[in-house]
Parts: structure tokens; sequence; C-alpha cells
DNA sequence: TTTCCGATCCCCT
DNA sequence: GGGGATCGGAAAA
């Protein structure tokens, strides 16, 4: 999924993203997955068709979208972590000012929310959704958008491919973030994936994590081996 | 630059 | 009843 747009048509156009960072989570016996509690209301969706839209709430205020990805029966998911919008920059970055004013408990003086929107305006376009919960808010999902169909065409949530202007990806493998809980050997293994050249990850790559991304550059033949 | 903390709600045991 | 697939601002170093 790495290199791949994620597209979500609103009433006010189209906005989309390049995947450049995901997490997968892979069956009832991955102590970091929801599906380690067995089939629920929230999960259902995780153990039917692939290719469906699985978005829930965490930390009681953001929402995280993952990609079904195994036959029916199988439990699993990838989550979206991280995406360089490309369409609709002007449209995120209203959004997810909007989002955050509205999340403040009491009414914002006047004066707190231009901080806000001036704080959003100056963000670089490559850090608008460069997190799992800040791509739920840049491309406005809810988690209702559980089981579209991001491989139908007319879905308004959907993936498509990016041809021959897509760039070049090194993909290099991390541990995932925030799943310390589930214990090892869920915690360490290598089950993060980003797009090393990207400026829009959610975190930068360690040093052992940059010098596989070099050994992975060489390997390809691309590239000169010297950045 | 790094660590800490509060916000907030629903899911699961 | 406990805690989380997070984020951004404040405090500490």
């Amino acid at each position: 999924m790495i290199g791949v747009l994620l597209v979500r048509d609103v009433p006010a156009g189209r906005r989309s993203g390049r995947i450049v960072e995901v997490e997968a989570y892979l069956g009832s016996d991955d102590r970091a997955s929801h599906a380690r509690f067995g089939k629920t209301a929230r999960n259902g969706v995780m153990s039917g068709e692939p290719g469906r839209a699985y978005l829930y709430l965490v930390y009681g205020m953001h929402v995280c979208l993952n990609i079904v990805t195994e036959p029916l029966g199988r439990p699993a998911a990838v989550l979206i972590r991280a995406v360089e919008i490309l369409e609709g920059v002007g449209e995120v970055r209203h959004d997810r000012a909007r989002g955050e004013i509205a999340s403040r408990r009491a009414a914002l003086p006047a004066l707190q929310r231009d901080a806000i929107e001036a704080r959003i305006q100056d963000l670089p376009a490559t850090r608008l959704a460069s997190g799992p919960g800040l791509v739920g808010a840049a491309f406005a999902l809810d988690t209702s958008m559980t089981g579209l169909d991001l491989c139908d065409p007319a879905s308004p949530l959907r993936l498509e491919h990016l041809g021959s202007s897509a760039p070049r990806v090194e993909i290099v493998t991390t541990p995932r973030i925030g799943v310390g809980y589930a214990g090892e050997p869920w915690a360490s293994r290598p089950l993060r994936f980003v797009d090393a050249g990207s400026p829009s990850l959610s975190r930068p790559l360690s040093g052992d994590e940059a010098l596989q991304r070099s050994i992975a550059a060489r390997v390809s033949g691309g590239g000169t081996g010297s950045d």
C-alpha cells in the first residue's frame, strides 16, 4: 500500500494523498491487534471482505483508518499511519483547524481561534497528515465509514494507483508504534512499513533504520548509494 | 531536544 | 472499572 493514493470525495471537492506509512495487524494471535478479543461489535468488519474500511476511535478523540487485508474469516488489517497530501491542501488545512477548535471543551476567544488557524496555515503541507489521528482529521473521517469498499472506484473513500507519476519508494520496516502493551514478540516485530524518503512520516527513522534504507537502495540498484 | 501530561469516550473484561 | 494502534503544548534538561 506504500505509494498508493488515498482519495476522498467531499461535497467541496476531491482530496488525496500518497500513503507513506502503514502498520500490519495480523490476526487473533497478534496481541497488539483489536482481533485479539475475538470477533466483537467493533472489530467485526476485520474478519469480513478484504478491501473494506475499518475505522475506530482511539483515546476518545482520534479516528484511525484501517484496510481489511485477508480473506473472509481471517481478521487482519493495515493501519494507515501517514499520508502526503497531494490534492486539496487548502481544504485539509481548513478541516484540521476547524476540528481542533471544535475539540476544545469551552468556546475559545477569537484570539485563540486565530492562533490555531495561523499555526495550521504555517504547517508545511508535508505535515498535514503525518500521523494516524491526523490522517483522520485531514480526510474528515468518522467511524460510520466503516465497511466502505476502498477498492470501488465509486466509493467516496477509496484507493487509486498513482501511475507513471509515482515516485520510486524505498520501503523500510520498523517495530510498530505504541503497542508496548502487547508484549514480545509482538511489540518488536517489524510490522511498520514506511517510504524511507518521505518527509511526512509520523516519526523519523532511527540511525539503524536509516542504514537499512541505504542497504535497500544499494540492493535495488538505484541511486548513488551516497545519500 | 526530550519528557510529561491532559483531553476524552467507548470498548472490553 | 481500566486503559488505549494519539496529539500538541508545557515543562524540564
